[in-house]
DNA sequence: CTGAAAGCGCTTACAG
DNA sequence: CTGAAAGCGCTTACAG
């Protein structure tokens, strides 16, 4: 069953004027006798048109579309910055429209290649594969990169400052009593995985504290399998950097059966800061992405580019926060 | 920066034909000759042409996307049915975008229009306001609703047994034992809601016990105070039948702090079947919504209707599962 | 097999 | 202020 829609045509026959009136009373880009402007407006009602955005952004070059690109759907944290470019877009009169890549390069250039056909405005993406180098540089579009390395052409990078957060979530440890922190080391093939564990061993040094890690994916699929080795290999540790929030689930689940109490036996620091993280029991102290700064920024910085304002600069690295609840215990004394 | 595109003229001109036999070569829709073929391909790769799928959408009608409209991009469970959508669409040389309505109607209202405009090929929705129905009669496209009670016009409307999902959960906590079964009652608006409602009066009158329950909304925000409440009115409680398997954490959570133990004291089963489930401590034994099947179901549903195949019904009611999990214990006799 | 032409549904110079 | 015309970048009858 088609429904067929009314054309502006149809509404120019319906109000006695040309369609080219009718185009200027709908985008209020010419003067129009209000007497026109007034049948048109009806005629629009009774004939229930809506413009074909497609038409009109064949001309127009502007689809007023943003899309964002990610790994994954499932990405609790991706999500939480998605929700973000939304809001600050559709303030805008933009809409966000979210492409799963699911970590295949074939998926992420067909999506790079349909916003670039469908004439968005910019696309903010979680790049995470070299290959992809190519579709950006043959895509004319404004393109955020967040939170990776990036690599080749791009508007401009938008993240947080893994290297302070590195550097927070362990000296806090170590405050809180830690003699053993043990970081399970994001990927290093990323820029953000690379600062996090620069601010860890720095802090270590600092400290004259051996630097203990192993190296742990994004992905909580591995995360039961990651988190029992990091208790075999460092039986003795006493606090953990988890790789982001989501991983700690896998790890409560070994502590648990391994009877290790926490924050008692061994405190935890997550990493992201999702809402999720105040659900679980314990809640989870964990460093703070500015997640909303993040996503709206990266919106704006899209929105401006279309009015011609380029970024102020092409690196934004925004400032990260340690969140205290119940997977830590400051030491007795801070209460003096 | 914007860099500009080769156009199809571009590619007509260096291979020297016209514009019309490089749309035959790129769409196969015509006989070429070997060797105009061959030299359209050569300038194709030469210019780097990639059609502009705006410009051949406004003639084709179809642009071979799908969207997934959500009312949260935060809600796992619709995450994994777009997973699943996004997989099948993909198989088959369509695109997913998901667009997040926020539960504004507003924005509801723009991303059907958005999709209209952009001659999306179908759309798979949750709607859950009754005031869509303006939006949705306009909308010439397929339709599928999930999982909500359907209203006005629609293509085909997928979701699962929910009825049949109340009663198992309902049926096994009492194999397992419990007396005092209580249910978090989803929202009555939705006919999902309803339906597992009715699973779960109608056991509990067949057993012979009294219905217990607390209506519950799906968002976890309220969930803390909600399980609280469950408690509270229901101190004799031994079996909760959780509004959805997020809730779960809250729960937890609460369950904790008044030293109630699970499965010991109180068992719980969840609904949907999300993975976050199985990483839960203790693991949650839950109903098992067909997420992959709903998805994929839904998008060939419309991929089917572009072909004009209209599907074989409209009302598809797919099964649901018990996964026995850690936070119910069946009954000794069991092992008999 | 192939090109010139018309058309998809809008928008905007161009004249008046 | 307003309409006829050209154009956005493709695709597909229509002739040949």
């Amino acid at each position: 069953m088609v429904i067929s829609l009314a054309q502006i045509s149809d509404v120019a026959k319906l109000a006695g004027v040309s369609p080219a009136t009718v185009s200027r009373v709908i985008n209020g880009s010419a003067k129009v006798s209000e007497e026109k402007a007034k049948r048109v407006l009806e005629a629009i009602k009774a004939t229930g048109f809506k413009p074909n955005e497609i038409a009109r952004s064949l001309y127009k070059k502007s689809s007023r579309i943003i899309g964002y690109i990610v790994p994954s759907i499932l990405n609790i944290f991706l999500n939480e910055i998605g929700r973000a470019i939304e809001e600050e877009a559709f303030q805008h009169g933009y809409k966000m429209i979210l492409c799963n890549s699911d970590e295949n390069p074939k998926k992420e250039a067909a999506y790079i290649q349909m916003l670039t056909a469908m004439n968005a405005d910019g696309i903010i993406i979680t790049a995470n594969n070299e290959n992809l180098d190519e579709e950006i540089r043959n895509c004319p579009l404004p393109i955020v990169v967040l939170d990776k390395e990036a690599s080749g052409r791009y508007t401009a990078v938008v993240q947080s400052d893994n290297y302070a957060g590195g550097r927070l979530a362990t000296e806090y440890l170590l405050k809180c009593g830690c003699k053993h922190p043990v970081l399970m080391r994001p990927p290093q093939k990323y820029s953000s995985g690379r600062q996090r564990f620069l601010g860890y061993m720095d802090v270590c040094k600092e400290h004259g504290i051996e630097p203990l890690f192993i190296d742990s994916p994004f992905n909580s699929n591995d995360g039961l399998r990651c988190s029992q080795e990091l208790l075999e290999r460092f039986p003795y540790v006493d606090g953990i950097l988890a790789v982001n929030d989501m991983m700690v689930l896998s790890l409560y689940k070994v502590l648990l059966m391994q009877r290790r109490r926490v924050p008692d036996d061994i405190m935890i620091v997550g990493y992201d800061g999702i809402e999720l993280g105040g659900l679980m029991t314990p809640e989870l102290t964990t460093i703070l992405q500015p997640i909303e700064e993040i996503g709206r920024l990266s919106a704006k910085i899209i929105i401006d580019q279309v009015a011609d304002k380029t970024p102020d600069r092409q690196e934004y690295i925004l400032p990260v926060k340690l969140k205290v609840r119940q997977t830590t215990r400051p030491p007795a004394e801070s209460n003096g």
